[in-house]
RNA sequence: GCGCCCGUAGCUCAGCUGGAUAGAGCGUCGGACUUCUAAUCCGAGGGUCGGGGGUUCGAGUCCCUCCGGGCGCGCCA
């Protein structure tokens, strides 16, 4: 890349001072590149000058003018200059952008991806999100979850590291419990018994639906059996929310059941290797977890007095399993209510020792909002709106894109009929009215006989309109973007790069005509507007949003 | 009280490990389809980056402090 090529020029010069004596050892200098943001800055710029003068107490300038100086004839360097309180300014010929865009050409999807690449330092990642109870439909909030996490999946992927998705299911404990009895009241009830919903039992509509169900499928041969009643609706939902997300473009790799923890023992085993580091006592007939000694701000209990494994319990032999099954780093997606528990899992990676990487990323919540008004959201009342229902309003693609278009620190605001009603403004449909343009220029061309030639034989030094330039070099900008977005776990950034290429891309059609009566033109921007729809291909299916050939 | 997140244009938000003159969409006003998709484009207007202090050659970005908002602080999950 046009990058490496840059910094070995720099090091040969600072090579060339460092023998002349002007910068000493020990005096490290790291070349950084960066993107000016204004063209009279040139292609490329670097601060190094700016950081040593602090160092050597020397005028940045003149340490800027030695470093251009020293720098060693190229031939793709049109012009180097000092400029600012000492930036060095790289001028590029137009050959880079050309190789930009039969870079492209070449690699096709495989643009952006640096799968290739093998020095990946987090070794076997695990991605765990969405994991919501089982105990109903997915609700909106949830689709932020899945939509993050499966694009980070794909945003690692493409950034080189080999990914599994996991989804917990937590399938033990008191909420379930609750659904099972919520369940069987409903069931009774629609096997026209008297029965009465649990207090705090949970109150939707589709829990009366599933009774019917299971009143319709089985009789009443499940009377009296709530442990099968149980099961059977958790079965149910799984399945439920398993075509949501299917839906919503979301595979999973496995599905995690917490109550195999419980029953082969995990959670035993897990209290056991606390109990043997040393790092719990007993309390009012509770056992402890001293996590206070591995930073958290308060002990946790890990068994209840009554003899129940808590939360963390659980949540301590998940991530032992996640060691034994061999993965170095853990990404958990949670929502911003559940931050309270990070301190304790980390504590008991910590208190274990354990060779993994817990990473625990928090989103902020979503405020649903209808007729002006926040719509709140609680399983147990039933007053949800679920993902399906926003699928069905807006779609999958729009509904991904609205949550990816925001940072996961801040709350994310989604109005509902702003979505369903002005629908056309959704930003997404701008991105995909960008491909579909470029798809029907490519078919018009094709159906008047100009077809794509070979990229070898397009006169891409043509190219050198200043919206064409501008164009090439977002694509060039491509691959840095997904670097910079996963090592940020920021797939937003993606989203924002495919806003402004796609504006790019709208004014180079503006500003240029593509099938002209110049034959040799209209093949050098054919392949500009290929290459752009490959990068918005590529970019898009990393957002898990499908790039419609027609609007 | 303690912890996490947020505060940038009228509204909703971008802004990379600190870089050069802070950007976009919506909304407002005014324009552009006989020609490759007008779900598009062009122009205008709009800012004490919540306030104050500090570090730095350089701060929306880092540190301190105050103000305002959201979430959390159970032997709930």
């Amino acid at each position: 890349m046009i990058q490496e090529r840059l910094r070995g020029l720099l090091a040969e010069a600072i090579g060339e001072l460092r023998r002349d004596g002007v910068i000493p050892d020990g005096v490290t200098a790291l070349a950084e590149l960066q993107r000016p943001a204004r063209p009279e800055h040139g292609d490329f710029s670097t601060n190094v000058a700016l950081v040593l003068s602090g160092e050597l107490q020397t005028p940045p300038r003149a340490l800027a003018d030695r470093i251009v100086q020293a720098l060693p004839d190229a031939d793709w360097v049109a012009k180097v200059t000092v400029a600012g309180p000492g930036f060095i300014n790289f001028f590029l010929t137009h050959a880079w952008l050309q190789d930009t865009l039969r870079d492209i050409a070449r690699l096709r999807e495989r643009y952006g991806r640096w799968d290739s690449y093998d020095d990946v330092e987090d070794g076997r990642v695990q991605v765990e999100f969405v994991s919501a109870n089982p105990t109903g439909p997915l609700h909106v909030g949830a689709g932020r979850n899945a939509a993050y996490g499966d694009a980070l999946a794909r945003l690692l992927e493409a950034a080189g590291h080999s990914v599994d998705r996991e989804y917990y299911i937590n399938d033990a404990g008191r909420q379930i419990d609750l659904f099972g009895r919520s369940l069987e009241a409903r069931y009774l009830q629609a096997l026209g018994r008297e029965a009465e919903l649990p207090a705090d039992g949970y109150a939707g509509q589709y829990l009366v639906d599933l009774g019917a169900e299971l009143a319709e499928a089985r009789g009443d041969e499940l009377v009296g059996h709530p442990e099968d009643i149980r099961a059977w609706g958790v079965e149910r939902m799984l399945e439920g929310i398993q075509a949501t997300l299917e839906r919503f473009g979301v595979l999973f790799d496995t599905w995690f059941s917490e109550q195999v923890l419980h029953d082969t023992g995990k959670l035993t085993e897990a209290l056991g290797r606390l109990q043997d580091a040393g790092v719990t006592y007993e309390l009012e007939g509770a056992v402890w977890f001293r996590s206070t000694q591995f930073g958290d701000s308060r002990d946790r209990v890990l068994v209840r007095s009554d003899g129940r494994p808590t939360y963390l319990m659980s949540d301590t032999a998940y991530l032992i399993d996640k060691v034994e099954r061999g993965f170095d780093h853990a990404v958990y997606v949670w929502g911003a209510d559940h931050h309270g528990a990070v301190a304790s899992l980390e504590a008991v990676r910590r208190a274990l020792k354990l060779p993994i990487v817990v990473e625990i990323l928090l989103y902020q919540l979503v405020n649903l909002y209808s007729g002006g008004e926040v719509v709140r959201m609680s399983k147990r009342t039933g007053e949800i709106v679920t993902l399906d229902e926003l699928i069905d309003e807006v779609g999958a693609d729009a509904a991904r894109f609205t949550f990816l278009l925001r940072s996961l620190d801040g709350a994310l605001d989604f109005d509902l009929d702003l979505v369903k009603a002005k629908s056309q403004e959704n930003p997404v449909y701008y991105v995909q009215y960008a491909y579909a343009r470029i798809c029907s220029i490519l078919r018009t061309g094709a159906e008047r006989g100009i077809a794509l030639g070979p990229i070898e034989e397009a006169p891409l030094a043509e190219l050198v309109h200043e919206s064409e330039q501008a164009l090439a070099r977002m694509l060039s900008e491509y691959p840095e973007t997904v670097l910079v977005a996963a090592r940020l776990r920021a797939p937003h950034r993606l989203t924002t790069y495919t806003r402004e290429l796609a504006a790019l891309f709208h004014a180079f059609y503006r500003d240029c005509r593509v099938i002209s009566d110049d034959p040799q033109l209209t093949q050098a921007r054919l392949w500009l507007a290929e290459t752009t729809r490959q990068v918005l291909a590529n970019a898009l299916a990393v957002l898990g949003v499908s790039a419609p050939e027609k609007m």
